[in-house]
DNA sequence: ACCCGCATAACCCATATGGGTAATATTGCG
DNA sequence: CGCAATATTACCCATATGGGTTATGCGGGT
């Protein structure tokens, strides 16, 4: 049904206008075919199994379901096409977890459509391609490996309460009102806090609150 | 150039892939033809005083200009053509600001592109749009207009020194550092504190820093 | 010339925070 | 049972932070 050389990719990206513009660019291109495209991860499922592409081009932030784990899910079904990260998150975190998932490439929705092709182009040939701007970040993650991989990983290590605490921590509540809040004295919530800043590598609640704000640990007021 | 009811739009977009695709989208409706598209102020701005396009859609969230300041700039220079925001937020901050801006649509890039060509269709007829799902939060804006209204529109008030102090409050930075980092001393920064936290009615560091990393003024470390 | 907003800087003071140490109670595990 | 982890509280101390006041210099507008 394919060319020798013909690249079938299926596109997930929870923006109907995204992937339909996506779409038909990359339908126009010679050497590149669109063999599905949809937002749903179940739908998503089905269309890879039933396809096979040679190629998935994945959002990774999407409503329904964690790009990530949904690239997780496919590969449980056995879906073996390598994946290309598509994403607008240029952060260092997600790029990290992406490339840790064992994604093939991590390139970012505000580069040219025609950068977009040659990725996909140099995927399928069995490269690795990762957005220039984020080169940089890849090299910082590099030295301190431990930082951005252990604060994830270190995260765990918290205990409830002191997971409990940080939500406070990170709805800018003091340590007074935390105490006053959980009923506890403001001596022990100053103790949890400088565990969870031990725990976490950081140095100061503000840290803490960014950390937990950008990690979805606190609701989203 | 044009007949009787064709709707002649300009897209500003950073996602050089969204717009394209949705340019291609819209040029294949009849009585919708692009006029232009680019990601880039100046040249929106050049574009939309050159072609003066019945409508301008643009997106919210832009690195280098934000979507709200450029449409202001925009109606200084004289463009009249109602605006549709197309954006990826659906917080009810950006709403409510789009719609103090006055622009006459507001709705989602996940939505289908017939619902987005419907919307520029009632918009160019004068007609007011807004994203199905924010008629809730905008029902929810006529009660407790007071918070999120006034915190975003002081947001507005704070000096370019004070969002830039802001900023490296938000990646965790303590006075003392900011300080070194501006090459100024340490109570002017105390001070421009002090002033961030009367204007957005705030009480401490910790709640500004959390706003900032919510509403993206800090850059994604 | 005057006033005003802004950035800068220097004070004072009360409170909050980060870090160290010690102690007690509870819980679960080997 | 003893041990380890956890939660709790209490101290001490140095520094950071929030808030008030005063003052200087600059640039824009009246």
């Amino acid at each position: 049904m394919n060319v020798a050389k013909n690249i079938r990719v299926v596109l997930i990206d929870d923006h109907a206008l995204c992937r339909r513009g996506l779409a038909e660019l990359l339908e126009r291109r010679p050497g590149i075919s669109v063999a599905g495209f949809t937002g749903d991860p179940d739908e998503a499922s089905r269309m890879i199994s039933a396809e096979n592409p040679d190629l998935v081009v994945l959002d990774l932030r999407m409503p329904q379901m964690d790009g990530l784990t949904l690239l997780r899910r496919l590969r449980e079904e056995g879906c073996k096409a390598p994946a290309l990260i598509l994403t607008m998150s240029d952060s260092q975190e997600d790029l990290a977890k992406a490339l840790r998932a064992g994604v093939r490439g991590y390139i970012l929705k505000n580069m040219e459509p025609d950068d977009l092709v040659d990725a996909i182009q140099r995927v399928a040939k069995g490269e690795m391609v990762v957005a220039p701007v984020l080169m940089l970040k890849l090299a910082n993650m590099l030295d301190s490996t431990q930082q951005s991989q252990s604060r994830e990983s270190l995260m765990v290590s918290l205990t409830e309460r002191e997971r409990e605490i940080l939500e406070h921590l990170a709805r800018g509540e003091s340590n007074k009102t935390i105490a006053r809040g959980l009923d506890i004295s403001h001596d022990t919530v100053k103790l949890h806090v400088r565990h969870i800043l031990s725990k976490l590598n950081l140095t100061s609640r503000v840290e803490a609150a960014i950390f937990a704000v950008e990690h979805r640990i606190a609701p989203g007021a």
